[in-house]
DNA sequence: ATTTAGGTACTTACCGGTTG
DNA sequence: CAACCGGTAAGTACCTAAAT
């Protein structure tokens, strides 16, 4: 969930479809990498309300620009492919170790309620840009982005910032500011001076409806790529009753050094065996079912490696994506290669 | 995968209101 | 008054969605 202030550069002149696949990888990523795995078009294009094309040229285009890495996974029948997408540079491979490195780098959290709502989707692709900046600026300062207005729209109007004219620019604050209450701008002494507006970047407390942790989103990730593989159709209620068999069953399988979501995914798959493919509908019931008869018949002891795995990563490996069995060196390679 | 019709974003230009 | 803000409109460049 997190984008380093460091990629923001890049973002100057992307496309609004392009902005909201970025902003949607990095809020399903896993951190460690940087990497969103068993990325689908039609649930970017469900949460976007965008057609297939623009899933594509957006994916290509952000290639193109250096922004991300991409690898197509199929499954056996090559009946569907989804995408594992790499941010590049956007990885925190050191979290939980005491690296300098990793606390200096700053970012813009993703998390966000602002960046999930409507209001953010339906800004135009500068704005969201500008909104990213705002958010670094503002914290940066600490007090908030101050700025003497002249130098404000020399700058920004800039072609390595937004390359439109002030009066666009304008309009974009105006958007910020009044349309959707992110940013509270004003001019004062000819100071432009912009603050988070608290109020909307407040993030729900635990308990409160809308409330995840970063690996919420990781988790859900994980169950709808198990879900598109065998082509399951779901709703939002079976989805989320899936997803929460995770929490339910993570600690079983955790006592018996094993990670809940390599289960979860053979529990899916069965569930739907000796249905037709194009009949597949998601029953939570049979997958808890299937779930707990893996569980049952689990010995005491599993093999050490996944146990380090889960507890390396102190927050009961939901960091661990490592949900086929591929070297995670090679996969790194590969992704990296394929770019520039 | 490529083409195309329709839609959106942006620029330019103008206007009236507000501020200092 | 001068400088600035926010609104509208027309033309065009570019983008998206859907057809081919």
């Amino acid at each position: 969930m997190k984008l380093k202030y460091k990629l923001l550069d890049k973002l100057h002149n992307v496309s609004n479809s392009e902005m909201d696949l970025l902003v949607w990888v990095v809020q399903h990523s896993d951190e460690r990498s940087g990497t969103m795995y068993g990325a689908y078009y039609r649930n970017y294009c469900d949460e976007y309300g965008r057609c297939k094309q623009s899933f594509y040229n957006a994916l290509y285009g952000l290639k193109q620009k250096g922004i991300v890495a991409y690898r197509r996974n199929r499954n056996d029948a090559c009946t569907t492919s989804d995408y594992d997408i790499t941010v590049l540079d956007n990885a925190y491979p050191w979290k939980g170790s005491k690296e300098v490195t990793y606390r200096n780098e700053g970012y813009v959290d993703l998390a966000n309620p602002v960046f999930r709502s409507q209001e953010f989707k339906s800004l135009k692709a500068k704005e969201k840009y500008l909104a990213l900046e705002f958010r670094k600026r503002s914290f940066e300062t600490g007090k908030g982005y101050k700025h003497g207005v002249k130098a404000f729209y020399e700058m920004w109007s800039r072609e390595a910032y937004l390359g439109v004219s002030e009066r666009t620019i304008r309009s974009y604050m105006h958007t910020l500011s009044k349309v959707c209450n992110f940013f509270s701008i004003g001019i004062k002494d000819g100071f432009y001076r912009i603050t988070s507006r608290i109020s909307s970047f407040r993030k729900p407390q635990k308990g409160q409806y809308g409330h995840k942790y970063d690996q919420d989103m990781y988790n859900e990730q994980y169950v709808r790529m198990a879900l598109n593989r065998d082509n399951i159709k779901y709703n939002a209620e079976s989805l989320s009753d899936t997803v929460h068999l995770i929490y339910q069953y993570g600690a079983a399988f955790a006592n018996k050094g094993a990670d809940v979501k390599r289960y979860i995914e053979k529990a899916i798959h069965s569930s739907v065996a000796g249905t037709k493919w194009r009949e597949r509908e998601l029953s939570a019931a049979t997958v808890h079912y299937n779930l707990k008869a893996l569980l049952q018949h689990m010995p005491d002891t599993q093999d050490q490696d996944n146990k380090k795995v889960n507890t390396s990563s102190g927050e009961k490996g939901f960091n661990n994506f490592n949900q086929r069995d591929y070297d995670w060196n090679e996969i790194e390679n590969l992704l990296f290669n394929s770019t520039i």
